[in-house]
DNA sequence: TATGAATGAGAGTTCATTCAT
DNA sequence: CATGAATGAACTCTCATTCAT
């Protein structure tokens, strides 16, 4: 029923669904709706805290733990594209629609978004550490940073959601190179290389371990090129 | 009378504005509304139009064309964000509602980031010419990095529009270096640095020649950390 | 539109009435009853007010000032039931719903009565004064006893209401009678007579000035006695 | 089963009782009321009936046979008033809410009444009888004295349930001195007083001797006068 | 027998939209 | 040209009522 609400609500925004479809496409009558759901809101609410709980649950599964910091970042990158790929209208609700309505929800967003961005702070630290250069990167301008990359992320993957053919392994490469690496570096053909590590997620032999000299995604052609923008936008 | 129909589609999202407080605010009547735009679609409509017009004529006057790629990257991004700082219901409506509403609204917005996108792109692609290093980039790659750059550059408008004390210069400071120098750069303490040029925005005397040794925007002093997460959710 | 409120409210009763029916009543849509009176629960009040005001006014201007006590009394109760029986809709609102909706409702009708109580109190007290025998009657005893006396008259005016062959000249003459004279005195053959007058109502030469020798009420021969019980009710 | 019912339709009425509230309240689960009582129609219709039934019944059982026709009507104004101070919800489902929903259940209420009235119609008989002045009291007549009494008896019931302080006792003194005796009396310093018995409802030695030295009910001194009003309402 | 689970029908309320003026 | 006045359609939410168990 939360699938059927999280559906409609993801395709048409809070105030645009209505309890009559999200109750026909989930198959039962309205009032069993607000039966276990006390009210629209209630039901809006529920669905927020479901999905922002599936995907910081996807980011952490994701993680390897021992890895370095940009390695622990690509790995969470990569899980966090696959979850927003994999449910597109549970990302549309999270990232498009409930932060454009009122405070509670925001709220949960922003807790689960916490969550996320704190993470990401503690790879960069971590990162900062373990390059001996501590005084450059005071405490606010790695939380400035971790924004920026999460920002980032967030609109790649409505980017990647809506496009064709831009697979999360891809999505997470374009913004290790984007972030890590930097433009300069790109620009001077030092980008970021992928850690060693067996692919989790695809461990089949269809993916060989060095796949990452190219290092920026390429998308599928592109026969109409209103589409790309579209989808980024 | 569009100003009106901005300020209150930007609080209040298209479904849940409504055409008397449209009118109520442009103190006319609701019928002179329908007589001029026909319809609440078409009153959007010219809302996304105006405004995405407004947007990209902003970031096109605000490019010195004269300057290196990340020069020109630097003042188009001030543009950028003293614009949507200026207009936060106008940004609003372009960025969070009008994707949110039908394909038509969409396909306005998706022509306005296509300028932007392109933009960016040619100032990338313009760089990579200047290092001799082409082969490394080619144009799918170049394509999904402005991708990534006006993603990250959106999201820091939303943040720097809900935060206190975040001035356009320092968002785009914070881009540029994490756009341009790179995670990678920045931990070994190579900032990216602004180009020489007199600041077109804030000529007067309130701004110190000596704004750059911090690389990185810096944030008002947050007591409340977990305000500063949620603004930028 | 308040008429038609009324009829509906006073036939259904509040909950049981639908904005529908009273919008149809009214000639209206339903659009244009919230229009003008925001809810249901403020139309409602609105009928009270009304027909509170409406009767309070009736009954002020159906006494005659300067009469003695019981005729003053008299003619006041002649205009109530005139008032009730002419508008039966009006006074099952007042009387039999408005009280059974919220202290809202019937704090209005509270207001209404107590002017009413008020009069018939003063009425009390100046017989009394007239028959210097004031210690017999504190000031508590005259206001138990016009909470009778008004209590009394409602139940009639439902009594009459809903009976055929009653006027309200009849119903003022039982209710007298009951009041005034006394059962111990009726059961002696005392009963009250009214004061001569020039009937104010019905001045037509149809009504013989000496009227009372049948000072209660004398109804229809009854076919269907349940009819009564049930109007008495 | 039907106590809870007659609880919530006394308190809410019939419209805004819901069967849950009633299921709830009598500890069983929805289903069985429809199973024992086949609709709220019917449900409200026993509530009517066994009330009714319980309060022509009190009645019946509080009144002295042997009495003269006053001191029978004093009695059974003692056992009315008791009954309906005992059961409020009840009263008020008979007095306030059965009249109000449809010819069924105030069909119900007028048998109830009626058998009521017609025990003081021959009250009122036997005392014209025993005072040998039949020839002023027509049958009419009496029955609209009777109509009169009972719907005295019925406001004050009502006003009594709703102020505190006010014993039956009190309210029954009232109703005789007002109906008997008559204000004309009243007046004159000619109360009616109550016949010799020994009191049956309150034996004990709470009930002083001496009662009857204010003939009229001495309601608790109140300070809030409008409370009064609205009480009586 | 007794109930958890489910619903059809209808309630009050709002809003984009349009005439007659 | 501009509007006061009016409405059709749709919304969220509730409740008496009933199956399957």
């Amino acid at each position: 029923m939360l699938d059927a609400a999280v559906s409609v609500f993801g395709r048409r925004g809070y105030m645009a669904a209505s309890m009559d479809e999200i109750a026909e496409l989930a198959g039962v009558s309205k009032p069993l709706v607000y039966l276990y759901l006390n009210s629209k809101d209630d039901l809006f609410s529920a669905c927020v805290d479901r999905e922002a709980r599936a995907l910081t649950e996807a980011v952490r599964a994701g993680v390897r733990p021992g890895l370095s910091a940009d390695g622990q970042l690509w790995s969470g990158l990569r899980a966090f594209f696959t979850h927003t790929a994999r449910h597109p209208d549970a990302w549309r609700v999270l990232h498009l629609h409930a932060r454009t309505h009122g405070e509670r929800f925001a709220a949960e967003v922003a807790a689960m978004r916490e969550e996320i961005v704190a993470f990401v702070t503690q790879l960069i630290a971590a990162a900062a550490r373990d390059a001996h250069r501590d005084p450059h990167l005071a405490e606010g301008e790695v939380a400035g940073l971790a924004e920026a990359l999460v920002g980032a992320a967030e609109s790649l993957a409505d980017w990647a959601g809506a496009t064709e053919g831009v697979t999360a392994k891809q999505a997470a490469a374009t913004l290790m190179n984007f972030a890590w690496a930097g433009l300069g570096d790109l620009m001077a053909g030092r980008p970021w290389s992928a850690p060693e590590e067996p692919g989790p997620e695809e461990p089949g032999p269809g993916e060989p371990g060095q796949e990452e000299p190219a290092p920026v995604a390429e998308r599928a052609p592109q026969e109409e090129p209103s589409s790309v923008v579209q989808a980024a936008g």
